[in-house]
DNA sequence: AGAGATTTTGATAATCATTATCATTTGGAA
DNA sequence: TTCCAAATGATAATGATTATCAAAATCTCT
């Protein structure tokens, strides 16, 4: 039940005058162990419901808005209603942009930023200060190309 | 109650076998009117309740996916569940980035496109056959900067 | 360890935006 | 003008998320 490299998600916790319990430890764990793929609130939900049967969908929710608050998870949105949770790297999480594909719903991670001369032009041609970015790209994958 | 440029509108609707009514141009009639603002289906209906004081919540809502299925319209997803729709541009509606201000929620339209050089990249990188993208850049806008 | 104060939880009601249903009205061809 | 299919407006249904609240769990203090 309990998982690895969560002592410090317990001390930010306490820290925070929070309390620790299973439900936030196993609701962690499971978008620890599901970094990759792109869950949404309900698959989230029946993948915690197999260490935990009795959980509510109620704290799925609270405790999702409970680790993006405390920038443990990044609420991702791929546009079109779609989004996912990943794990927070620093505030890093705009370093990358994201595929999406059209046909499968595939969304791949592009580890790549070529924006920052475009950052400059904009920010000074229009005065405005960025502090962040989403860049998606909408086509088909190579396994829909190819079929 | 008739207005400039919607003979092609009308004659769209016969080829395709719909019905002109008052209502339908009176919506897309809105949506051009307030072409640079970012309406909601909510705002969208209360300006057409001004012309038209009995018409529907449903009626907007049909029209407008009406309007986006005969690629008159585009709806434009800004990201964390905000939208607006734009008068399509014979399919150039991605050729502009979205600056969305994170103090007063103004959305600015940057009309260039500098992301040919990493469509390249990527689709040959990734073998992802690009087809659209989106690229939003979230700050503070000049006027929410000087205050 | 146990009691007590407070937080968290689960069940469920409420909410909000959108979609479906259906009787009535309207557009347009004959 | 008549007639039928399409469109409309009112409203019910839906689906996702949030709020409410009694019961359960956590953590502090002894």
């Amino acid at each position: 039940m309990v998982m690895e490299n969560n002592q410090s998600f317990k001390e930010k916790l306490i820290n925070k005058g929070y309390k620790v319990t299973n439900q936030r430890e196993i609701i962690l764990d499971v978008i620890r162990k599901n970094e990759g793929k792109h869950l949404d609130t309900e698959e989230i939900y029946d993948l915690v419901k197999v260490s935990l049967p009795g959980v509510g969908i109620a704290t799925v929710y609270r405790t999702l808005a409970l680790l993006e608050e405390m920038d443990i998870i990044n609420k991702i949105d791929l546009g079109a209603g779609r989004w996912k949770y990943e794990i927070d790297r620093n505030g890093e999480s705009h370093k990358h942009h994201h595929l999406i594909c059209s046909v499968c719903g595939e969304v791949t991670e592009v580890e790549e930023d070529f924006l920052e001369r475009l950052e400059d032009l904009i920010s000074s041609k229009y005065d405005f200060l960025i502090n962040d970015h989403s860049l998606k790209f909408y086509g088909c994958c190579s396994k829909c190309k190819s079929k």
